[in-house]
DNA sequence: TAGATTGTTAATCGATTAACAATC
DNA sequence: TAGATTGTTAATCGATTAACAATC
């Protein structure tokens, strides 16, 4: 009661999301109500942690009921601002910039790829799947005439920390790199990293 | 000091493959020592942090002179086993498992795809950067044969549990998931996630 | 030596879990 | 009503940080 937005703790952010997204299974599975306990075993969390975690942004449930799966489902929606559609650039159409670009498992979830971008004069003009490739020099007029706050980076190591420059430079807010190096960003820019091979070895310590 | 390799918390043997990953690009720039202090500041986390995970490990610095960028860079390949190659396979060969399989940021990691797989007929036989791709029915024999520990899940949400069924039914005890839904494995096996649109989500909570 | 930095201990901080009154 | 489940409080647990003696 009376939870301001701003004092959700970072790491109940990032679990919200994983919520809608068995909310969305549940859904499309054509359940209709859920409880903590449900929701808990199919993460495999503690339904403790459900409760307190949803605790901080409002009161969904019934007592003795549950929680509807479309009205939590909703609620989520907004409060993480996915009640819209975000569009997102990627820069680097290698491998896994175009495959990135090409990937429809973001309409349903908040996110559209409107532009693919590479700096190489040889891939510049080429088709990628649904994009023709831009050059990385169009990126500021793109993402201001687009009003772009999100990118993807798909670009060789020693090209990452340039290109974030010039998203920060152009205005983007939200960078998701794919690059396997930490970047360096200024305050209010956020920076998630998707890098498959730690991971990888995250679990080879318990390996051998 | 008689740490054992057990006791260390996972979310430690989390943040080494990172410090790994920092040694790495150090090493590539030529520098031979380090301390504590500037790894945490190129890391973005606290000096005694770094101190304190690798404490539960072992002894790797010189009071006054911190750490040979080498020498700890070796000793986390060590603890990591990455002091070999793990064969790797992944399963489903459409955009995403595509490029991952020809992603070429494995080698230098400890790790190599050794073969990609998919369910469909008209992919089958199919060329996909290095690979021919082969079927799911192989899955098994070649699991065995290869003695591969670790696959990639990049196969529609809809068939990720029977392929993660398949795969633990094979022998593997690492998997990689990037089909955006939880997946059962029995104990023992390890399961890792990516899914990109979870950390776009996570930043949109912060816009508007 | 003087300055710097480790590895470790103790203190703090924050996250998770357990328990239960409220209530559907 | 009786059974179930919420939202919340208090207890526990574990992770991070601060501080410093040891020492290169």
């Amino acid at each position: 009661m009376g939870n301001n937005q701003h004092d959700v703790p970072d790491i109940v952010v990032g679990r919200l999301p994983i919520y809608l997204r068995a909310l969305s299974a549940m859904q499309a599975g054509g359940k209709h109500y859920t409880s903590s306990h449900e929701l808990a075993e199919w993460l495999g969390i503690s339904s403790a942690q459900i409760r307190k975690d949803l605790s901080h942004i409002g009161e969904f449930g019934k007592q003795g009921t549950g929680y509807s799966v479309s009205g939590l489902h909703e609620q989520l929606r907004q409060i993480l601002h996915l009640d819209r559609e975000w569009p997102l650039i990627v820069v680097g159409a290698g491998n896994i910039g175009s495959a990135v670009a090409s990937y429809t498992g973001f309409a349903q979830r908040g996110f559209r790829v409107v532009a693919l971008f590479d700096h190489d004069p040889q891939k510049i003009g080429t088709q990628a799947g649904p994009f023709t490739v831009r050059d990385n020099e169009e990126i500021p007029s793109f993402v201001k005439g687009n009003h772009v706050l999100h990118a993807m980076i798909a670009v060789p190591a020693q090209y990452a920390q340039e290109v974030a420059d010039l998203l920060v430079a152009s205005g983007i807010q939200g960078i998701l790199n794919y690059a396997p190096i930490n970047l360096s960003v200024p305050e209010g820019v956020h920076v998630e990293y998707i890098d498959p091979v730690l991971h990888l070895q995250k679990m080879t310590y318990y390996f051998d």
